[in-house]
DNA sequence: TGGGCGATTCGCT
DNA sequence: GCGAATCGCCCAC
């Protein structure tokens, strides 16, 4: 039988702008419950939107280390978001783990989330942190040795790519990917971002 | 379908 | 003190 091919450290040890789009339709799993990823965002240290952009704190501290690891901050005071520590160590850069499609352990999803809703369960940086229990606990352990387990896509995917969600700076890059004509995103791509301004 | 808002913690100025 | 890589709820259109 066909054991799909686990992703080591050496993935992640690339450009982030390679490894994002590169995650969408790798399964994630946390304590063997997670799914298909469906939206990541890019994140470099000369990108103002970047944590690390302002130099190293305690906080963003693993976001300097070596690439492979998880970076995991609290958000809005109310949730965790994770990120995969991407580049060599020191380029403090890192993609955002936004969405996944729950394919395994979908019961304890939806009992941590509190909801039936499979949809739901995991459309949103914050939303699949709560599923897969991920938290603060978790910063900084690597992502190729449980808890964490990341299975290589087994076909090629369709991309698709635009800005970032809800930062306010370097807003206009397009550094957000996701899984074409996925339902499982915080929320839609523009596939075909022709702008309507009507010409007078 | 999309905008406004409150919740709530913490890092950093 | 300020504001943030969010979410869920409510409302209007």
């Amino acid at each position: 039988m066909l054991v799909p091919r686990k992703l080591t450290r050496a993935f992640f040890d690339r450009s982030v702008h390679e490894v994002a789009p590169e995650l969408i339709g790798v399964t994630l799993l946390f304590n063997g419950v997670g799914g298909v990823i469906t939206e990541v965002e890019a994140y470099h240290h000369t990108d103002p939107a970047a944590h690390s952009f302002n130099g190293q704190t305690p906080r963003n501290a693993v976001m300097f280390g070596p690439p492979g690891f998880a970076y995991v901050y609290r958000s809005y005071g109310i949730h965790w978001c994770v990120n995969a520590v991407c580049e060599r160590e020191g380029s403090a850069s890192a993609v955002l783990i936004r969405a996944l499609q729950p394919t395994v352990g979908v019961a304890a999803m939806k009992r941590r989330r509190g909801m039936d809703d499979e949809r739901l369960l995991c459309s949103g940086p914050g939303r699949l942190c709560e599923a897969l229990g991920i938290t603060r606990a978790h910063d900084g352990l690597p992502l190729d040795r449980a808890p964490f387990e990341l299975r290589a896509r087994a076909e090629a995917v369709d991309i698709v790519s635009g800005p970032r969600i809800g930062i306010t700076k370097a807003a206009d890059l397009p550094w957000r990917y996701g899984l074409k004509g996925s339902r499982y995103l915080s929320k839609p791509f523009r596939e075909h971002p022709i702008p309507r301004k009507r010409a007078r």
